[in-house]
DNA sequence: AATGTCTTCGTAACCGATTACAAAAGTGAA
DNA sequence: TTCACTTTTGTAATCGGTTACGAAGACATT
């Protein structure tokens, strides 16, 4: 079988090049009659345009640059899928995504026609930079005035979580924080609080625990907690990790989950798939979706534009609702 | 500036593009002196081909496939950085990557001209579909008879770890496994074994408990280890996770590392440096692009060739020579 | 019927390289 | 000096796409 060229889809379809090259990139002026027999033989054949060709044709190189931290390059769980969700978008628009990497400090030189930003830090330097030399871009995670950004919805996550234990009949509810750096675990301690107030629950500085956004944090805060006699029924996490060290934790202490305790997470990661741990999934995929798309929009000159994406709650079975009316007291062990 | 091209270097340099190509591409029948003048200019105007014009010219497609299975590609923590490097090396060639999603089941049309594989399973069909289809393909991670593949070396890594507690002193020196399913957590439980029998230290099965890669698995076995009144003064963790868990553990129970134990990992995650872990690094960037030379390799219709690629091991302060000459006894807490 | 405008589509140039082929230059022998 | 043969170099086609431009056809207007 010979290759399948952009020529061939032509004479199969009856058309000329210039025409399927028009259908292929969504092109106006193109007649929906043959807009659509065009696309079956493409699908027919099982055409794919070849990529470096598209490039060389496309005049200048269409190149967008994924700008990230290497803290987070190395240790992000969703880098890799959050970057395929981009390239998926990206590629089939005609172009190239290319890792930038900020120690290397390479493409000084040539710059890129767009950029994603990954992993974003308060002193960050990077976006006035691309400010400055025209390049339109776009934030993932954290939000900045007067730029373009995609994050989720951190607040309306956690509140979903306690609403979802409130319904269960919980009034004792704590809260393990994430690390106090990120504007996420800030935005997350607000959702609980919002939770709590929602719900006509009082405030309680002493159900508030520090975390550090993993699983050994989790697990120490819980324990820190069974030592201090607190009454309580349920823990609402800022992070799956945490979760899991505080479910683990309260296993150790003889308690179970969900009978004795319910416990709620934050971003779906495939660890609390694992434990079937209820929690406020991260639309991952949506994310690299709309940041594409919003950088796209950018690039074609629109407005600026940001978009907050909702969670979904993922109701497993750490969650359950109290057995008896009244919270019990929890020993310590 | 504009763009630097061949027709620009062989206009610099007073001769034709074919010229230059030729001696681009070190063909024979270039004159000795014409060679080192474009040689001059090339290097003078830093001139770069492009990877996409020439992949075009040489009539090859140049669509390389990057199959995965999905549980690794959302959860891993490797995946994004190994990408990396495999596009790095392989866009400089005029390859485009492209991801295949297992689950997603595209692209059985059309064949990708090579394609890497990651995190193949034992009963995975995807190495015999692509050999019967005739596409050179190499894996990352597992070994497979007759096929090109690229691999970290677990046992040397573990040993190494090992070897380091034998010369600080370490006698009494624990491990903690990972899970039982990989090939990785067998190979590393190897290198336990090989490095004590190296060292003319005794195997002893209880000194070898069962991890799952998880921090709260590490924290776990640890916490077994000391309710069972076992003597010991060094842990070799299979995995940094499980390491951070250990340390966690022991510090709960009022040890003190390294203090009163020392402990090891492996992989050199982010985590691992931030708690200064001795560790058995894992050379990712190095098994990304040794993976992509293979495939070039192979994709050029060379012989089938795999590699094994060392540790290194990365000595911080979670681990030091044993203080007193006698191993101390460890009392549970 | 003639003219103008809008769509729709084909033609051909072009992107930046490689390479088959032919032309030019160099070499040695007759 | 001329011829045959090598070596070196230039020319132009080609890879698989995109896109500026213009032609053809449909339709409305006068």
């Amino acid at each position: 079988m010979s290759k399948i060229t952009i020529a061939r889809v032509a004479s199969e379809a009856g058309v000329s090049k210039g025409t399927v090259s028009r259908v292929l990139n969504a092109r106006a002026g193109v007649n929906e009659e043959t807009r659509v027999l065009v696309q079956n033989v493409v699908a027919r054949l099982g055409y794919v345009p070849d990529p470096g060709a598209r490039q060389l044709a496309r005049r200048g190189r269409h190149v967008i640059g994924l700008m990230l931290n290497d803290d987070l390059r190395r240790g992000g769980t969703y880098y890799g899928i959050l970057r395929d969700a981009l390239e998926d978008r990206l590629s089939s628009e005609g172009y190239h995504t290319q890792v930038i990497s900020t120690e290397r400090g390479d493409a000084i030189f040539t710059s890129p026609d767009g950029a994603i930003l990954l992993g974003v830090h308060l002193d960050d330097t990077r976006p006035a930079q691309l400010e400055e030399r025209g390049v339109p871009f776009v934030m993932i995670g954290r939000s900045l005035h007067n730029t373009a950004w995609v994050d989720v919805d951190n607040l309306g996550g956690l509140r979903d979580a306690v609403r979802h234990l409130v319904a269960l009949g919980h009034k004792r509810i704590l809260h393990i924080t994430g690390a106090h750096t990120g504007q996420a675990s800030v935005q997350r301690l607000e959702g609980y609080l919002a939770g709590l107030r929602e719900a006509g629950l009082p405030e309680d500085a002493r159900l508030i625990f520090d975390g550090d956004f993993t699983a050994i944090g989790g697990y120490r805060a819980v324990r820190r907690v069974l030592s201090s006699n607190l009454e309580f029924t349920a823990i609402a996490a800022a992070s799956d990790e945490m979760a899991h060290g505080a479910v683990s934790a309260l296993e150790d202490a003889g308690l179970r989950v969900p009978w004795d305790v319910s416990v709620t997470g934050f971003d779906d990661i495939p660890l609390a798939q694992r434990h079937s741990l209820t929690t406020a999934r991260q639309p991952i995929m949506e994310i690299g979706a709309a940041a594409a798309e919003l950088l796209l929009e950018r690039m074609a000159g629109k407005p600026v534009r940001s978009r907050l994406l909702p969670t979904t709650l993922m109701v497993r079975s750490s969650s359950a609702a109290l057995l008896s009316p009244t919270s019990a007291t929890i020993h310590q062990r």
